[in-house]
DNA sequence: TCAAAAGTGTTTTAAATACACCCATGA
DNA sequence: TCATGGGTGTATTTAAAACACTTTTGA
């Protein structure tokens, strides 16, 4: 990964690095797995990411680094900022492009990991290697600033769920409790959700509407 | 710019884009040029943009690329996103990270241009090489959304203005008229302007109140 | 009848919008 | 005194926030 110069044109090796969320829970977790005993930062924790390959673009990359080194399939992501720092990476010049992820649990979507990954609570997250503690604070400002102005709560649940349990996102996300009924008022209002006119019962309480997404 | 791979690591060229803004003539308009001869886009209308040197940053390479290009200096610039289609340039894999760059009239900050460079209003802009159509797009998307929730109109004004003059960049990026009351309310409510307690006059009318950005 | 979560409305406050006239200046 | 842009206030509408009790279910 020695830079490349050729003709006086410089070459860098493109990365992408992806903060991939879910919630496990109640907590909002993110994918890390340890750096390859080959990388400066080996047996540390990192970010999943790698290197861009010839023939995909950087979201391809991202979608192929989470189904090979942590067996995620179909997920939702979206380019955060590309990080071009001369010496983020000791062995060169190497540019990564940001990504955030968010997925939910569904067994259909996790098949083998080829890497020790684990999903870590956000507020217990360890130091991460390279600039990755610098992505990861873009990511979450990001997931906080979206989550008040799209659906992308969506990405965090399974196809049906009821009105408590998407609160449960928010509240998971942002951080802070929100009242009930100002919560279901302004969700109902926009329109994004589209009732099942099903219910579900859990354990002995009540059965609660499902709703899907529009 | 061939395909480069050593050792099975891929090479990338990385390069950087501009969509630079500036009002003239209460238009907004886009700083164009024509590529060079080499390029696969000769004489055609492109963004500035160029390669990154080794010993630079993206964030550093546009500046030298405004600088160097259209003589353009101590600019705002705010990085877009990153295209990293495989097929975006002919020559071979480059990767561009596109910036948004805002500047006023003032004749300090432009010097030299070494290159064929043109303000173009936005809304008479030609077809433009690459895929700087879609990078630009994005820049005025931003540059939209922007105006609203910060004060990057500060950089589309020399320091001192009237509340005229701010009007006058929010309606032209925003490309429609606002309520004269309601806007110096909103603004003045918001804090992000000091008084200067000074007027200044201009032809035959009415001398107005200055104003600096906090 | 109890426990546990589901569900539901009104009042208050703040922010955005709509709207029209007088003021200061130099010619 | 006129033309030109500078400057100002109130009423209405809309959105956000605060706030507490009743309903449904299975054990």
């Amino acid at each position: 990964m020695k830079p490349v110069v050729k003709n006086r044109i410089h070459f860098a090796v493109l990365a992408t690095d992806v903060a991939c969320f879910r919630i496990i829970d109640n907590q909002l977790c993110v994918l890390i797995g340890r750096a390859p005993s080959s990388s400066p930062f080996a047996g540390e924790w990192a970010l999943i990411g790698g290197m861009v390959r010839p023939e995909e673009t950087a979201e391809d990359s991202v979608s192929r680094l989470l189904s090979d080194k942590a067996g995620i399939k179909n997920i939702y992501t979206e380019q955060l900022h590309t990080f071009s720092g001369i010496n983020r990476d000791p062995r060169g010049r190497v540019v990564s492009v940001a990504y955030l992820a968010l997925t939910h649990i569904d067994p259909q979507d996790i098949s083998k990991a080829r890497l020790e990954t684990k999903w870590y609570p956000m507020n217990s997250l360890p130091k991460l290697a390279y600039d990755h503690d610098e992505i990861m604070e873009h990511a979450i400002k990001h997931l906080r600033f979206k989550i008040h102005n799209t659906n992308v709560a969506r990405y965090l649940l399974p196809h049906e769920f009821t009105l408590t349990e998407l609160q449960n996102v928010y509240e998971i996300v942002i951080g802070k409790g929100m009242d009930k009924r100002n919560f279901r008022k302004k969700i109902l209002v926009s329109g994004m959700l589209k009732s099942m006119k099903r219910t579900r019962k859990k354990g002995v309480m009540r059965p609660a509407a499902l709703y899907v997404f529009k």
